[in-house]
DNA sequence: AGGCTCCTCTCTCAAAAGGGGTAGACCCGA
DNA sequence: TCGGGTCTACCCCTTTTGAGAGAGGAGCCT
């Protein structure tokens, strides 16, 4: 197989090779409709969750892929986690439909090169998918800016987040507790953390910031 | 201007004329590229928020309108409202992300014709069209049994829901009385009245809840 | 080894929340 | 006009939660 294309600015001649995963046909269909609307761009094959897009990715090695964060069977993180562990050059583009989504930065860091709205408008996608094939990073400029709230605020460890998905479904110190297999005291410890970390009020009010910054899922 | 077609089993002469409302580019192009591969169906206009919508309901007068039921300016519930005042006999068939989401019901009580999942696959989006287009209501399989759950489960009154919005971002009873200017007590009330109702032990179970069925907004 | 974070557990105390019941004022439809 | 639902308000009582402050052990990095 051929390994890596590589020649960037020589555009014209040799097409971008994409790969899209999305769970959404219609989403699949709409990405698949604008690139190959280019002269430039070439969709070489969909996949519609997670281990498809794997498994895609090694039989096309495509010069980019675009990818949902959220999808059946394995997620976006996990993709990206297992592309870039066997492809450390692999050109990953993720794509979500949250603004704030947390997940995000989390890609981000392992290595993901760019990151885009679904709602963008089609210029948008379009060059997102240019710079990352250049191996350019890409970053909606919303999420430029939260980057940088997010690194001024503290980050919540391991244990905290654990608690919150259950603060998030309504459990009490004592129910969160019994099921972390701790004492009610320390669960509140834990809850005590998380409110000062979120600047939260209530628990209540914790569960709210942490739906907005797509801390917990629903 | 002509009125209804109406005319249903007489296919491949007259095409079905599809309206599009959605503020994703890329769903936009993706349900367009679907529908004009058909043969019996022609997109003749898409829109981008829910102001165009209803203009471009006025202008072309579709046999079926598909909208998305969350857009800027003007979402799919409203939409709804104003183009049915308008045109009784309006085909309308709202799409929406989030299965669960409660404002569904609110437009199918209104009116709307059918409902359909974004993640759906391209040969049911486009029954669904299809029944609508022949003034036929269609719900995808989830929503149908969704729909029987409801009626079983005690709906909230306006107040509650107003209260509910405000348990959702965390606020206290004493703040949540302080903003809709009643007495503490009567905002217990009210919390006591949605916990029972929504089957919750804590408030914050509650807003779980909430966010499950789509009672609230983030 | 010392410093660091994390997780665990303990304690006290005040505030908030939740469960129970009761009840008047209002509006609307039967 | 009567009943039903809604919104408002109050009572008492128990449980939960949140604030504050401390402290020991496990693991990691330098």
């Amino acid at each position: 197989m051929n390994a890596a294309p590589a020649s960037a600015a020589t555009a014209a001649v040799r097409k971008i090779r994409v790969v899209l995963a999305d769970d959404h046909p219609v989403v699949r269909d709409g990405l698949a409709a604008i690139l190959n609307r280019q002269p430039d761009m070439e969709v070489v094959a969909e996949a519609a969750d997670g281990e498809e897009a794997t498994e895609l990715y090694e039989r096309h090695q495509p010069d980019v892929m675009v990818l949902d964060l959220r999808m059946p069977k394995r997620d976006g993180v996990a993709v990206v986690a297992m592309v870039l562990a066997a492809h450390p050059h692999a050109r990953l583009l993720v794509m979500t439909t949250y603004d704030g989504d947390e997940d995000i930065f989390r890609c981000l860091s392992q290595g993901a090169k760019g990151y885009l709205l679904k709602d963008s408008p089609r210029t948008e996608i379009l060059s997102a998918i240019r710079a990352v094939s250049e191996d350019r990073p890409y970053a909606s400029s919303s999420v430029a800016s939260k980057a940088l709230q997010r690194m001024a605020k503290p980050s919540l460890t391991q244990r905290e987040i654990g608690v919150l998905q259950l603060l998030a479904e309504g459990r009490s110190n004592k129910d969160i507790a019994r099921r972390l297999s701790i004492t009610e005291g320390t669960a509140k410890t834990h809850v005590k953390a998380i409110l000062t970390k979120l600047d939260a009020i209530s628990r209540t009010e914790a569960v709210a910031v942490a739906h907005k910054r797509g801390l917990v899922r629903l």
